[in-house]
DNA sequence: TAATAAAATGACCACGTGGTCATATAGGGG
DNA sequence: CCCCTATATGACCACGTGGTCATTTTATTA
């Protein structure tokens, strides 16, 4: 039930873009729980009570900004969907992983917030939040790959449900390796240029196109 | 420089391990913040001042904590290199990944607290836990692999960085998938049967060493 | 048993939290 | 000008936190 409420909407809307700007860091930051109403209004130069009557209670503001996130990270992909519709499956999610990327330097707190989000198991309405994200991940995914085995880019006798699990995977931890320094392990993601990221991402999808083992066999 | 002190260690063995695994519970349960010492020692039926006498601070009860839990997942896999080292690439990792499996369902809540710490970024000193672990996970997989490659498991034009990145990313979303229900999307990984898990892993295994497309180029 | 050292205790502290609400302020319409 | 409604305010509340430390209890040694 929680967002926000009549009153914030009939805000000007530079202030609402202020507060939601605010939230945004101090939830990219803390997490939900260590997010202060105290910090967040000390910031802004508000009344506490102001954000009260906003958005009912802190899980109401946090609402607000997830939503926000969602509709921001789907928009990037939708697109991405539809300009490639044309092209064979690997380039397809070549621009799916980019997209990827760049969404993180376009939006890197919310990205922050999505990575907070997905380990704090216990915040209220979590499983709500979640598959929201998930649900999108695999409609995202699966309807790519059944794509790829009509048209050929991929083996007939490869299960789609292995193929979505592995794309998630390495895609998710490209993602994650790219945005914090410590899911790096040796591949020199984090912290690389435009122009070898797209090298990377190459040589990804080839390992994952051939295989490990050497075509003979 | 925390951890636990000579007071604590001059304990009854017996009162040391309750100790311990009350803390795992507690942190495995909340996470590090948002554990508390208060229900810690409510719990235990111990007065609070104690934990303090043995740890001298919340920050040392976890290093505790962690350093034995890091102990814990290396012995299991020390222990899975050496079993396999005469058997071939693909069959010493599928053993890797079922000794993965197998320690989540041994140490669940050591699992948690390591899902925990990865994505909560401020607590004290958390780059140094976190680099515990991924040097291990590291300094694991690469000897792995080149071994893989010199006896030609695995082709030579692979680059060896993009191989570790690639099993470790699928690996600990696999892990992941297993102990959570959220991340195994569509997959059925969690709560399969042993017997399930095997044969996922076995064609998860498959697909990374075939690839996605046909075999003819 | 007396003396000494080690361990256990819990009342207490300062602090920050999310949330409330009576009151003040502002803005429009009559 | 007044009235009424929508908005803004911040002092205040109850609560839980990590941490302290003077005091008591227990164990060890002489």
């Amino acid at each position: 039930m929680p967002g926000a409420r009549k009153t914030f909407f009939r805000l000007d809307s530079e202030k609402q873009k202020r507060i939601l700007s605010a939230a945004i860091d101090e939830f990219a930051t803390w997490g939900f729980h260590r997010a202060s109403i105290n910090r967040l209004v000390g910031v802004l130069g508000i009344a506490k009570g102001s954000i009260f009557q906003y958005f009912g209670n802190k899980e109401g503001l946090f609402s607000y900004v997830f939503d926000y996130a969602i509709e921001t990270v789907k928009s990037g992909l939708k697109k991405v969907r539809k300009d490639t519709e044309d092209l064979d499956f690997y380039s397809r999610i070549k621009a799916s992983l980019l997209e990827g990327v760049s969404f993180i330097d376009r939006h890197p707190r919310l990205y922050k917030i999505y990575l907070k989000m997905v380990f704090q198991e216990d915040f209220p309405s979590r499983e709500k939040y979640l598959k929201k994200i998930r649900l999108f991940s695999v409609d995202y995914l699966r309807p790519l790959i059944e794509t790829g085995i009509r048209r050929g880019d991929i083996r007939g006798d490869l299960d789609p449900d292995m193929a979505a699990f592995m794309l998630d995977s390495v895609f998710d931890r490209f993602m994650q390796a790219y945005a914090v320094p410590f899911f790096d392990s040796g591949a020199g993601i984090h912290g690389a240029s435009r122009d070898e990221i797209d090298r990377m991402i190459e040589r990804l999808i080839d390992t994952l196109r051939l295989g490990f083992s050497s075509r003979e066999k």
